[in-house]
DNA sequence: CTAAAGGATGAAACGCGTTACATGTCAAAT
DNA sequence: ATTTGACATGTAACGCGTTTCATCCTTTAG
């Protein structure tokens, strides 16, 4: 294996010259930058990431934390790698199927310098445990977090899901089903809020009876749905859904238990992602790719000196066929 | 920050015995351990991941390359990442949108040591460029690659797709189309081949004009459905999907042109996801977690000096309501 | 003509563990 | 009593760039 040295020797330079012709300083002429080349196209040379990272204290990577890797979050998963790749950072992939000792692992990595900074898409570790990392290198949140230190670029549901509401109200929608997502995450507190806000605001019956907790997907949907048909009292007129993918799979099940679709039963989805557009369901469009570009944009000051702006983001309703 | 050499120092031992400690070696005494350990308890002491990788000459992280993250790859990427994990490997993903360059830069961190080993879900570097860099370290792929140097898990397709084949032909149906995937790949090419030999087995016609290139996702499928309506020629009986979301397009727009499935069209699918199991499309069970477990088994041997056995593996019809 | 400024380059320390080899100790084997 | 060997621990080199500070030479300004 060729190293910098070899290089250096053979060149008749210096390591640091030979260094500075890596690092495209300015302080090296141009024939000692051309002899210099020459000789590590000929030996095939690339220097040693893991030697750069030890001397920087930089590895140029930055973690992300996830439960798993499902279509929800791709978009979010997909725009953050592509902006951290446009300036040079790679993005390491934590699953941890919520299981604390696998995020501690995450959070290790970066004390131990695995990574430079940490994205959190979902996470059960406590937020005060979360902040006693934050002093080994930026984290930032997707999922809203209790505690100010750590950034976050979730948007409050409570205006999406209130924009879902006042479109169905007016449509002569009275009694309102949820399909709830992570029974204690700010997320659903904020969608319960709206709703229950909503309700008031409109003198309509708060169905908590209609709340079912824990749906993210097609699966989840069809359970909700059968759920609602068997609970006793009547069929609720509409429902919200945590997701497209649980709308998708209320509005299958509908389709079989022979409801019709908005007649019976409204359905309302969330994110605006391709299953929605598909099947024709009414969504509120999330602009989640928007979202990993401002983490990373919050990401930048700290691990970059670059402070870069936040895009100014808001939720969409799309209206299709099941509203 | 503590290093190393600061519990040394501290401890009154040498750096060589706290990385025994470190190391769990056992050539350590109980009390100096315990001694040692205490020190680096109180100092909030963890090694730093990128001096142990300089040393050692490995950093515990293997490279994904694939064109983009999907759902029809996940099983095989969560599958993969599991197995790392629970032999102390993390995965990194290359997301290239089957971009040369962006597909480069991977093969280049394996040369400059950032990953240990890469696993190729899909990428389109010439066989020969990728075999140049399996010097460097050892590289897996998913799909099947010309080159014998390569270790592949795919599996052969031919068999998955003869067995929808056997299924369907003798249901009566004899015109069938495909809706196919990467046009010059091994896979199609593979699947291609199944087909035309059963049809030439069975002597029933072989229907290139109902070969669908290219298609990836439900709304690729809606599209194919389409473009059977629009052919002058009659609509076949039954059609081929290269996977679940490709069927379950071509399922809802069939229900939309109010067409019946599987009076007339039948429709299998491919990989039996979750959707192929919600929308009760019949499909083929390709069983990819096992395949990515195979991979990492692959890797093991270079990797790690230990040889793991491959898992058997089949395919299974799993017919539903399409058929 | 000289001092100040600037550019090219080198020496050496640094970042932080790992590991081959050497040394010293004490107990078991002969 | 002596050899053999297991065991605990230390020494020092190694893996490989980066970076600070110093040096030397060439301009340019005064």
């Amino acid at each position: 294996m060729s190293n910098l040295e070899r290089i250096a020797k053979l060149s008749g330079f210096s390591k640091a010259t030979v260094s500075r012709v890596l690092n495209h300083s300015p302080h090296v002429s141009q024939e000692t930058r051309a002899t210099i080349l020459q000789i590590m196209k000929e030996l095939d040379y690339v220097p040693n990431r893991n030697a750069i990272s030890l001397s920087t204290g930089q590895t140029l990577q930055i973690g992300m934390i996830t439960s798993s890797i499902n279509e929800i979050m791709l978009p979010f998963l997909n725009g953050f790698v592509e902006v951290a790749e446009q300036h040079g950072f790679q993005t390491i992939i934590y699953t941890t199927n919520d299981d604390t000792s696998k995020e501690r692992q995450a959070f290790e990595d970066l004390r131990q310098k695995r990574v430079d900074a940490l994205v959190i898409i979902s996470c059960v570790t406590s937020a005060k445990e979360v902040e006693s990392y934050c002093k080994y290198g930026p984290i930032v949140s997707w999922q809203r977090m209790d505690n100010p230190a750590i950034g976050s670029v979730a948007m409050d549901q409570f205006k999406g899901y209130t924009l879902a509401l006042d479109h169905l109200i007016p449509k002569g929608h009275t009694r309102i089903a949820n399909a709830l997502g992570r029974t204690y995450s700010i997320n659903t507190r904020s969608r319960q809020q709206a709703y229950e806000q909503a309700m008031q605001k409109y003198n309509l019956p708060v169905l908590r009876q209609f709340y079912y907790p824990s749906t993210y997907t097609i699966l989840d949907g069809e359970r909700v749905m059968r759920a609602m048909l068997q609970q006793s009292e009547a069929l609720p007129s509409a429902i919200l859904c945590s997701n497209d993918h649980v709308a998708a799979g209320v509005l299958c099940e509908a389709r079989r238990q022979h409801l019709r679709v908005p007649g019976d039963l409204a359905i309302v989805g969330f994110d605006d992602t391709e299953l929605s557009h598909t099947l024709g369901i009414t969504t509120i469009r999330n602009p989640i790719a928007a979202q990993a570009q401002n983490a990373f944009h919050l990401l930048s000051g700290p691990l970059r000196g670059i402070d870069m702006p936040q895009a100014e983001l808001c939720f969409e309703l799309i209206e299709r066929t099941t509203t």
